[in-house]
Formats: C-alpha cells, sequence, structure tokens
RNA sequence: GGGCCGUUAGCUCAAUUGGCAGAGCAGGGGCCUCUUAAGCCCAAGGUUGUUGGUUCGAUUCCAACACGGCCCA
C-alpha cells in the first residue's frame, strides 16, 4: 500500500470512529414501517422528494395578518405553508394537526369532506417528523386557535427516523450538543437563540461597517501563529512540505493591513486554540478584532460600549446587564488591591509577590488557593486578577492598565511607570475583550519578542513566537493605532441568558 | 488533572432493602367531525452505557473503562 492510500484509510476509519456510525444502534421495526407506509402511501406518479414547493408563506406572517380573527370565524383567504409535522389530534372525520416551520406552529384542520375519502385517509397516516406542504383557507377554531382549513397538501419530504418527544423534546443535553438537529427542530428555544446570534453577528458587523471600518479576510493557516498567549492546533501542508498553524488570533495580520493604509480593519472569525473545554472555552471559536488609526485604547473603550449596547438593541435585549454607557472602569491595580488586599506594584518580582500572597488574610480568607510553586510574577498577578476581581465583575467593566509584562503588544502607559495602555472589558463574571493601544515601536517590539522568547526558553508553553515579518511592517511606521478584540460567543452567552458556551455553538466539541 | 453525580424502550421518565424491568408519548390494529400534552379500547416494544468481579441469582452491590453534567484545578 502506498503511503498516500494508508492515510486515507486511515483518516477515513478516524471519521468512522467518530462519527460513531459503525456502533449506532438500529431502529429496525420503526425505520421498517416508516419506508413501507411511505411507499405504500404514495399516489401515482408523484415523489416522496419532490424538488420545491413554491409560494409558501412564513407562518408567522400568516399568524400577523390574521391575528384580528376572532374565534369561530372564517376567511375564503388561501395560504400556503411548509414545515414539519410536529401533532396530531384525530377526530375520526376529521383531525387537527401542528405543523412548524422556522418561524413559528400553525394548527391545520383536516376534514373528510372537504378532501375526499382517499386524500384524507393518506394524509392521517403521515408521519410525525414528516415535512409537508399544504394549502389551505384561514379560519379560527372555536377554542381561538388560528388554523388553515386544508384543501390540498404534498409531503414535501419523508423522515424515515422518529422525531424527539412532541411535548418534551430532547432533554439529554449530550444528544442535543451532538444532533443539534434534533435540538433545533423540537425546540422553538434553541432555534432562537441561534435566530439571537445571528442578529449578532449581523449586527457587530454593521455598527463597524457604518463608522467606516471595511472587513476583511487574512490567512487561518498560518505558517507562524500569534496575538494571543495559547497554544496553537498544528497542521501540515503536503505540497509545501510545512508546517503550519490554525490562527490563534487575528491581530498581526490586521496590524498590517493598518501599516498598508486601510486605517479601519476588521475582521470577524473563528480562531483556534489548542486548549481545554469548559463552560467558557471552545476550542474553536468566534471573535471579531478592530484596529482603528490614530486612536488610543480608552477611545476603544468608548467605542466598545456603543457597540455592545448597539447590538443589545439588536436583539431587544432585556435582562440584568446595564450595556448604558459609561461602564465602570477600575485599574488593574487598583482592583486586585480591593479584592485581595496585594499591591502588586510594590511587590514587583515573583518571590517578593508570592510571599505577600502567602502573608495575606483576604487571600486566606477566601478559600482560595493560588500556586506560586514556580509561577512568574505576571502570571501571579494574572492569577489574583482571575481568581479575585473576574468572577464578582457581573456588570460591563473594564479593567484599565494592565501590567507591561502581561502585554507584549500593547504600548506602555503614557504616565504610569510599568504598566500598560491596555484595558479588558468583563461582563457576567468572565472577560469579554481585550484592548491596547497598540505597540507600534518596532524597537520596542522586538525587544517584548526577545522577552517571550526567554520566557519560552525557560519552559513557558504559551508564548509569543518571534514574528520577524510583523516586525518588518512595523519598520515600515504603523499609525497610532487602537485595537479591540470581542469574543462573539460569550456576548452571545450574555445577550441570551446561556451559562455554557455549549448552548450558543450549534455543534460544539465533544469527545470521540 | 481531581471530587461529586448521572447513563433503564425511538423520546420523556419510574422501579429494584439482590429474585419475571413499568408508565406516558411516539410507532402498530381499532373507535371518534372543534381538538390542542386530545380522548377511549387492544396488542407490541428492553443485552438496564461497556467489561470484569462478588453471588444460587446482578438492572440493583464492587472495580475498571467510556460518554456526559456540576464544582474545583
Amino acid at each position: 500500500m502506498s503511503k498516500i492510500e494508508h492515510e486515507q484509510q486511515t483518516a477515513q476509519a478516524d471519521a468512522a470512529a467518530s462519527n460513531g456510525s459503525a456502533e449506532r444502534p438500529p431502529l429496525p421495526e420503526l425505520l421498517a414501517v416508516r419506508r413501507a407506509k411511505a411507499r405504500q402511501l404514495l399516489p401515482p406518479g408523484e415523489t416522496q422528494f419532490p424538488y420545491s414547493y413554491p409560494d409558501t408563506k412564513p407562518i408567522q406572517e400568516v399568524h400577523e395578518h390574521f391575528a384580528h380573527l376572532a374565534a369561530g370565524e372564517e376567511t375564503e383567504d388561501l395560504r400556503r405553508v411548509a414545515g414539519r409535522l410536529a401533532a396530531r389530534r384525530g377526530q375520526g372525520k376529521a383531525a387537527f394537526m401542528d405543523l412548524v416551520d422556522r418561524s413559528g406552529r400553525i394548527q391545520l384542520h383536516a376534514r373528510l369532506d372537504v378532501l375526499g375519502e382517499e386524500a384524507f385517509s393518506r394524509l392521517l397516516q403521515i408521519d410525525l417528523g414528516d415535512l409537508l406542504g399544504v394549502q389551505g383557507v384561514v379560519m379560527r377554531s372555536n377554542r381561538g386557535e388560528l388554523s388553515l382549513r386544508i384543501d390540498d397538501y404534498r409531503v414535501l419530504a419523508k423522515s424515515l427516523r422518529p422525531p424527539p418527544d412532541k411535548h418534551h423534546g430532547l432533554a439529554d443535553v449530550e444528544t442535543r450538543y451532538r444532533q443539534r438537529e434534533l435540538d433545533l427542530m423540537s425546540s422553538e428555544e434553541t432555534r432562537q437563540v441561534f435566530i439571537d446570534r445571528a442578529r449578532i453577528v449581523s449586527a457587530v458587523r454593521s455598527h463597524l461597517d457604518q463608522r467606516g471600518f471595511i472587513e476583511v479576510e487574512t490567512p487561518v493557516l498560518q505558517p507562524l501563529y500569534g496575538g494571543a498567549l495559547a497554544r496553537p492546533f498544528t497542521t501540515h501542508h503536503n505540497a509545501l512540505d510545512r508546517t503550519l498553524y490554525l490562527r490563534i488570533a487575528t491581530e498581526l495580520y490586521l496590524k498590517r493591513c493598518i501599516v498598508g493604509g486601510l486605517e479601519r480593519v476588521y475582521e470577524l472569525g473563528k480562531d483556534f486554540r489548542n486548549e481545554g473545554i469548559s463552560t467558557k472555552h471552545n476550542p474553536e471559536f468566534t471573535m471579531v478584532e478592530w484596529y482603528e488609526a490614530y486612536a488610543d485604547y480608552l477611545h476603544e473603550a468608548t467605542r466598545t460600549e456603543e457597540l455592545v449596547a448597539d447590538v443589545a438593541r439588536a436583539v431587544s435585549y432585556s435582562g440584568e446587564l446595564d450595556c448604558s454607557s459609561p461602564w465602570r472602569r477600575i485599574g488593574f491595580v487598583e482592583a486586585v488591591q480591593e479584592a485581595s488586599g496585594i499591591d502588586i506594584m510594590a511587590h514587583h518580582d515573583a518571590p517578593s509577590l508570592a510571599a505577600a500572597i502567602a502573608a495575606s488574610e483576604a487571600v486566606a480568607a477566601s478559600g482560595l488557593s493560588i500556586d506560586t510553586e514556580g509561577a512568574s510574577w505576571p502570571q501571579l498577578a494574572d492569577d489574583l486578577l482571575s481568581k479575585f476581581v473576574e468572577p464578582q465583575l457581573r456588570q460591563p467593566t473594564f479593567i484599565i492598565d494592565y501590567p507591561l509584562e502581561l502585554s507584549p503588544f500593547a504600548r506602555a502607559h503614557r504616565s504610569k511607570p510599568g504598566l500598560a495602555e491596555r484595558w479588558e472589558a468583563f461582563a457576567g463574571g468572565m472577560e469579554i475583550a481585550n484592548a491596547f493601544s497598540e505597540l507600534n515601536d518596532p524597537d520596542i517590539q522586538r525587544e517584548r519578542f526577545e522577552a517571550q522568547r526567554r520566557l519560552a526558553d525557560a519552559g513557558d508553553e504559551e508564548t509569543q513566537p518571534y514574528d520577524q515579518l510583523f516586525l518588518e511592517a512595523l519598520e515600515h511606521g504603523m499609525p497610532p493605532t487602537g485595537g479591540v478584540g470581542l469574543g462573539i460567543d460569550r456576548l452571545v452567552m450574555l445577550l441570551t441568558g446561556r451559562s455554557t458556551i455549549r448552548e450558543v455553538v450549534l455543534f460544539p466539541a465533544m469527545r470521540t
């Protein structure tokens, strides 16, 4: 066997295993019955998989247009709708059914005297879960339910497998994530989350578009990763015979666009980080980063406040977060001191800070532990913030002016020694955005890369690789620039009230 | 990585101090022309996550593993 054939077979075996296709339990009777019924019930000359069903209206539109109809009132208006059969209530010579499309649910009323013997009995035997197109007159039942009295219908696609429980839907969270199609078809709430997600993404784009930003697309496959402190996924380009990395951020390429004179750019897309999975982390996630020439980090704080408020309006957000400007702003050093009693700038090296942590009554009283063993000063400072401050930040808050050592791409603070012009935004107890006055002095940037290299040599696995092409770009002159990275998944979590990222990612990463 | 919890019919859930595993819905056969978790009658549906162990007997007790959830790292 050639090497390529072997690789292909291995890949196929992996794919089969990861789909679980080899071990799916069959549903022999249920499938066979549905298959047989489908064939039996097909009128002569019809296919159970027609190519189209034109001239339908969204169900919600029918509801809106006939909202005024009184109970028992009938019209002569014909409407066509299409969707999935969700419920059926037989009556012998009449029946009610519920049809669901992306916009809502509507009741269908089938009557023997309208449809005739054959069409009526065929309709009654259509399986729950089948896709159905119907045409009928609009009426409201005596009990007040808007309905279509069917005078014509067509099976649009056969469902061979039974749908989830018509009332309870899918309760097993594992199945909801692994077979999201079943979750979507049975839960209007789930559908709404992903509709809201789309509106959020769309609102972010339009907010930036309206302010003179252009959307750009930079490489996902990168010869060198950078722009964040994270471990990358590694892959291989066969023709070039070289290692490539899936991007962990878009930062460095976007700044090269700024050097090139595009002045206001953004990119909204997937980043990949080869790290743990948690309620706040998926290995691939969506981020928007924007960069703006001639602006600094405080200008970007205001822009971020406005953008988030605008996006919240776009989904009619009515939760507990107050997104209106200005958000609370507190210094990194002050926030840590307030929460832990430790002045990190007064203990500006690892042994001294470790000693201060060990001596802190607030730390001891909190029951939280900080692992000081072998930790660098920046790691300790970051740990203090993420353990003592971050979980308390429910309302939108900017933590501003980070220690310089934590921020290899941010400019030194114009007036506060040892700090960088950087903020992170928090809400709902988690980080949602990160911004700098971007470092544009190539010589200082070179020193920062060299410092990162020293950390890597000392065993730190999350460091910035030395990026010569980026340095050369800076040497051509980058204007003063403000840049922001905003996590879309987390923003969606906040605005849809979900507590785990898996609820806002259609197909989250799962084992096997 | 650690701790705790979970995994039973297609779906939603019961039950077992260790002794033939039960409902509702869905599916099958009937009845029913304003129902909406429709209703009524009948029949069917199970390797109780996997592999071992203890036991006369394990779905139940024990161990390991797999997958998932929550909390911690």
